[in-house]
RNA sequence: GCGGAAUUGGUGAAGUGGUUAACACGCCGGAUUGUGGCUCCGGUAUGCAUGGGUUCGAUCCCCAUAUUUCGCCCCA
């Protein structure tokens, strides 16, 4: 048998209804934001990723899937999405368009050559945003905020925030200086992996869990009191805006970030989930300033943050967060003789090129298996097929749920259907979302009829639990 | 890159160095002549991840490989 590669998933069924869900949300919610949607090629020079991400860092120097294709160029399989993104703003001359900032946002698969475990594989997917053209400290809050109200709307409450500044260029040169001064008397006594970091990338050794509990460490300057004026009064004003949008957060000094392109804010989100495995970060970013001329573009600031879906999706199970999948049919149309099958063909035609979900029989199942199999596939109503009655151009339909049954003349299926399905979501709600419809549950559309789910609705019910 | 645990039908799983690998669910068929969901009856693994080895004999013991899973490191 021939297995799925190490680290990857196949997603289907019920699974893949809740992923499809979470990328509805993530679309609706991105549309209010007014991002666009990108999508960039999946594999790019590796490059891109050495001068985008930074030579040092591990996810370049011992996670990349790069392989030479028969044109001998280095193509890598990308780890993240801002290179890639960055590198089609460049390409694309979008600095040029008259709506500055650019605000975009893309939803894929990454790649990455890592030892899988809990909340780790090596196909993973994220969502992500960037915004590039303004260095206002307005737009890292509605960053952050952003992905705080995907996670709020999804249900799940278990986050927390975590947030740092790194400052701008001189804040930083300062800053390594004074790490380097601090570490170098010491340096026989740290890890062999931050040796190297002290070398090429100072920030870095603060990251390490190897010394972490070391007095060298522990007495280590911290990054806020480097920060200059102008990059403390930015700070300064990220949290402000972050306060007036209700965004909780904490100043963590710790917080570097393991790709060199970032500069100001950075931020991490993790999962303070009981009994969450030890991958607990469900997405970070920061600001990246210096990242589009360092790819060859002209000085345009820029932000912008990633989560893990797969991770999200492992905190909303942890959370028994239920997330609203559409699992019901309309009709299932049931038949025997073969002159009934062929009037089941056209029917089903019929009724799906007017807009209902229909499934018919296509293993010679008899009746009664006809009968499960419609149960199964949650069918609201049964179109059971008959030459008799088909004869008096006439078929029976019964309703799953009251198992009344009716004889229905032909020409009148459509209306019948129609009138139907809508008395009975008229009890319900029509948005196929149904989430506020179960206890536990907020649904956030105000009663506008657009719940995060991007389905609209016009039932009652939304305002009275709003 | 390093370490621990696991792998038995469609599914959840018990189990043993020795003739027919429990049990449950599901599925298929029948009782029910074209109306199911309850009940009853019957059928559902020449097979215990793959390749070697030890043994008279291996699903069970040993080794390797693959995959899964959980950690370390790192990251989303």
């Amino acid at each position: 048998m021939i297995t799925k590669q190490k680290g990857c998933h196949d997603i289907y069924g019920d699974e893949a209804k809740k992923w499809k869900y979470v990328s509805n949300v993530i679309d609706a919610v991105c549309e209010r934001y007014n991002y666009d949607f990108i999508r960039t090629p999946i594999f790019e020079a590796s490059e891109l990723y050495h001068r985008g991400i930074g030579e040092e860092t591990d996810v370049v120097s011992k996670e990349m899937y790069d392989f030479k294709d028969k044109g001998d160029r280095s193509i890598t399989l990308r780890p993240e999405g801002t290179a890639g993104v960055v590198r089609s703003f460049i390409e694309n001359k979008m600095y040029g368009d008259a709506t500055q900032p650019v605000k975009l946002y893309y939803n894929g698969t990454m790649y990455r050559y890592e030892r899988p475990q809990s909340g780790r594989d090596r196909e993973l997917t994220q969502f992500g945003v960037e915004v590039l053209g303004s260095d206002d400290p307005m737009i890292d809050a509605e960053v952050i905020s952003l992905a705080v109200n995907i996670y709020r709307i999804l249900g799940l409450k278990g986050i927390k925030v975590n947030i740092n500044s790194l400052g701008d260029k001189e804040s930083r040169d300062n800053y390594r200086k004074a790490l380097v001064e601090h570490f170098m008397p010491h340096v026989d006594s740290l890890c062999e992996d931050c040796k190297v970091r002290l070398q090429k990338n100072p920030l870095r050794v603060l990251d390490c869990k190897v010394d972490a509990d070391t007095e060298i460490m522990k007495n280590a300057p911290v990054m806020t009191d480097y920060l200059n004026e102008e990059s403390k009064k930015r700070f300064e004003m990220v949290q402000k805006y972050l306060n007036l949008l209700d965004i909780d957060f904490e100043v963590n000094p710790s917080i570097v970030r393991g790709l060199d392109y970032y500069d100001h804010t950075v931020f991490e989100i993790e999962a303070d989930i009981e009994g969450f495995g030890s991958q607990n970060v469900l997405g970070g970013g920061g600001r990246y300033n210096g990242l589009v001329s360092a790819l060859g573009g002209p000085e345009v600031p820029g932000i912008g943050f990633a989560m893990g879906l797969g991770r999200l999706m492992l905190a909303l199970e942890k959370e028994q967060v239920e997330l609203p999948i559409n699992n019901s049919l309309d009709a299932f149309v049931m038949y025997v003789s073969d002159t009934e099958k062929e009037y089941a063909t056209t029917l089903v035609q019929e009724l799906r090129m007017n807009g209902f979900s229909v499934e018919t029989e296509y293993t010679n199942r008899g009746l009664k298996g006809q009968f499960k199999q419609a149960d199964r596939l949650n069918s609201r109503f049964l179109i059971i097929l008959n030459d008799t009655d088909l004869e008096n151009n006439q078929v029976k339909i019964k309703n799953n749920k009251t198992k009344e049954e009716e004889l229905v003349d032909i020409d009148y299926i459509l209306y019948y259907l129609d009138e139907h399905l809508m008395s009975e979501d008229d009890a319900d709600c029509d948005c196929g979302c149904s989430h506020e419809h179960e206890e536990g549950h907020e649904c956030h559309c105000n009663g506008e009829g657009n719940c995060g789910c991007g389905n609209h609705c016009d039932c009652h019910s939304h305002e009275e639990n709003e």
